[in-house]
RNA sequence: GGCCCCGUGGUGUAGCGGUCUAACAUGCCACCCUGUCACGGUGGAGAUCGGGGGUUCAAAUCCCCCCGGGGUCGCCA
């Protein structure tokens, strides 16, 4: 195995009873009998039992007394049958020890700040300043090591279906467009910088250009843009690229992907082939988001016929107002308490929405026909008929005591909050399975939205989306109805990856960012490489860029990416481990021409 | 930048105006212990309660500001 040692501790059985080993490793536990000394040994691959005896080997005793939590060790012994009845059952190798012959301190250990040999939660902060020391916790361990599978699938499914792995350059050119760059100063160039990649998007259409047909990377992705639970300063993309391709070829790819990936390392989790499909339109129709956790239903329905019917103001106002009345059926929760409710409401005015009608469809039993007026509470009772309440369940497939939890609005405003109580109430109800993993695919985004600040047409996906063909005609008439071929992975309410047919003609992606604003000197100045590579027989082409990071947090079962990042930043970007960022030297300023302002 | 949550011995928690000279568990140190495996037993050390200011006869506890961590909105082509 190496020099230092034979065997690691995980894989001795009974049937090395007998062999002479020599184990390296750090103390997990140390058991002191006065005497008799267990020491049980861990390494990566797991734990062993050691046992020193004052009788058979009295020195390497002696140096089991000095030896502490976290020490690293080298033992020397022959592994042993324990004796009948102590076995440990909970340990791989728990029906063997070893008996230690000689023992050597390789390294001592100071008291770890935290536990390293317990699963208790530990202040994350702690964690990620001896984040060396959390890597040695089962947690960490098994993420890390789990991430190493599914990169090494992705690898290995891409690589036996002749993709090729080519590195892209990690100092580029700064873009206008999309998320804060983070800046590299030029030494050799005064006053001029390189860019981090957002993601080698430009670069891997380049390389379809270029010849290569089939590209892949586990690409480093960097913004400067705040985090989330789900977002870092940097992550990991499998970058993919194809040429010779219709969406539809690439959907397929993923879907193989993704199912194999999960039957492959997570077989105990259920996953569905095929991944249902939604459009846009669609899903955000009956889900109030992009990315919906599909896990279970809670669809949200249409109220507003029904309710421009009714006498309640608050509802006739938005809907003369140009906005709609959406709603969704809380299972058997017909009987909440004015606090739960009062909870609810509050989640709705946070969300931006201007407030949460509430109606208690009584208690359960019988069918919504059954329903009696007294039955229903609610503050807009007495402007609503018993016929329209009973509509309004209905569309929202509720049943007799269960809550219909209604927003009127205008659709910008009520989505996020019919999306925060979709998940409030599927937290609550424990509907989302936690060994399911509920793909989808959501397809056909709009290309263009009107920015609110400046009037121009921004890309919702990026400028280098191709337009469905039949919708090329639109760019000249009404961008804001131009379906891109562009594609997103939704999970358990994540969006795992996103990706689309590009551009693959010079005229076609001029004319998208002259519709984006752009002037012809700007146009050649930021974007001249693509459109000149696009005039030398560029092959249709198209990719999808798969989250790393999120896809392994979904199989850790992990609730955020820094689980599952070894080395991860906080939410103010600092890295705690190394104390990053940090100031530098003035020597170093000036060698890259950079004066510090003032703020 | 907005909103919300958290910060008490090394670690995890309790305490939420006076009984706090701050409790419990674990870890740590010493001694005892030859079959334990979260070993056990006895003893001991260890906290100006994130920092500052205020209210009060009295503050870990109430208020304000700041710092740090987290969640989220904005942001993330």
């Amino acid at each position: 195995m190496s020099l230092l040692r034979t065997h690691n501790c995980n894989e001795l059985r009974k049937e090395h009873i007998g062999t002479a080993v020599t184990l390296a490793g750090w103390v997990n536990r140390r058991r002191d009998h006065g005497g008799l000394i267990f020491i049980d040994l861990r390494d990566r691959a797991g734990i062993v039992q050691t046992v020193f005896n004052p009788e058979t080997s009295p020195d390497a005793l002696k140096n089991a007394e000095e030896m502490r939590t976290e020490f690293v060790v080298r033992i020397s012994g022959e592994v042993n049958l324990r004796p009948a009845g102590t076995e440990n059952p909970h340990l791989a190798t728990g029906d063997i020890e070893v008996i230690v012959k000689e023992a050597e301190i390789l390294n001592t250990s100071r008291t770890p700040p935290f536990y390293i040999n317990e699963e208790v939660e530990i202040e994350e902060n702690l964690r990620l300043k001896y984040r060396y020391l959390d890597l040695r916790r089962p947690r960490m361990k098994e993420n890390i090591l789990l991430r190493h599978r599914v990169v090494k699938f992705m690898r290995d499914f891409l690589d036996a279906r002749g993709f090729v792995d080519v590195e892209t350059p990690i100092l580029i050119k700064s873009t206008p467009e999309g998320a804060r760059d983070y800046l590299v100063p030029s030494r050799v160039h005064p006053g001029e910088f390189y860019a981090l990649p957002q993601s080698p998007q430009q670069i891997k259409q380049l390389l379809m250009v270029g010849g290569l047909e089939k590209y892949y990377q586990m690409a480093r992705c960097f913004r400067d843009e705040d985090t989330r639970a789900d977002r870092q300063p940097e992550h990991t993309q499998l970058d993919v690229e194809m040429s010779f391709v219709e969406q539809e070829d690439i959907l397929r790819l993923m879907e193989e992907l993704y199912t194999s990936l999960v039957t492959t390392i997570t077989p105990q989790k259920r996953v569905v082939k095929p991944f249902p499909r939604f459009t846009y339109r669609d899903i955000m129709e009956r889900y109030a988001s992009d990315k919906p956790d599909l896990r279970y239903a809670l669809e949200i329905a249409d109220l507003t016929d029904i309710a421009g019917q009714t006498e309640f103001t608050i509802f006739t106002d938005a809907i003369t107002g140009g906005g709609r009345v959406k709603g969704l059926a809380a299972p058997g929760c017909g009987n909440y308490t004015r606090h739960q409710l009062d909870e609810l409401n509050r989640l709705v005015l946070d969300s931006g929405a201007k407030g949460l009608l509430t109606v208690s469809l009584g208690h359960p039993g019988g069918t919504l026909d059954e329903l009696a007026i007294d039955d229903v509470k609610s503050v807009a009772a007495k402007y609503l008929t018993l016929d329209q309440i009973q509509e309004m369940a209905q569309l929202c497939r509720a049943d007799k005591g269960d809550l219909l939890l209604i927003v009127a609005g205008q659709e910008n405003e009520i989505y996020p909050a019919l999306d925060v109580l979709r998940r409030e109430i599927a937290c609550r109800l424990k509907l989302a399975d936690p060994d399911t993993f509920a793909f989808a695919f959501v397809v056909d985004f709009p290309m263009f939205t009107r920015s609110e600040e400046t009037g121009k047409w921004e890309a919702i996906h990026h400028p280098f989306t191709h337009p469905r063909p039949e919708d090329i005609p639109l760019l000249d008439t009404s961008p804001g109805d131009v379906i891109g071929q562009n594609y997103d992975i939704i999970c358990n309410g994540y969006e795992l990856a996103s990706g689309s047919i590009r551009i693959h003609n010079a005229d076609l992606q001029r004319k998208i960012f002259k519709l984006m604003g752009y002037q012809d000197e700007e146009i050649e100045n930021l974007f001249g490489h693509m459109l000149e590579a696009f005039d030398y027989g560029a092959p249709p082409h198209g990719g999808i860029a798969p989250g790393i990071d999120r896809t392994v947090m979904l199989l850790a079962g992990e609730d955020t990416i820094r689980e599952v990042i070894a080395f991860p930043k906080t939410q103010s970007a600092m890295d705690l481990t190394f104390g990053a960022p940090s100031p530098v030297t003035e020597e170093q300023l000036k060698e890259l021409h950079i004066d510090l302002r003032e703020e």
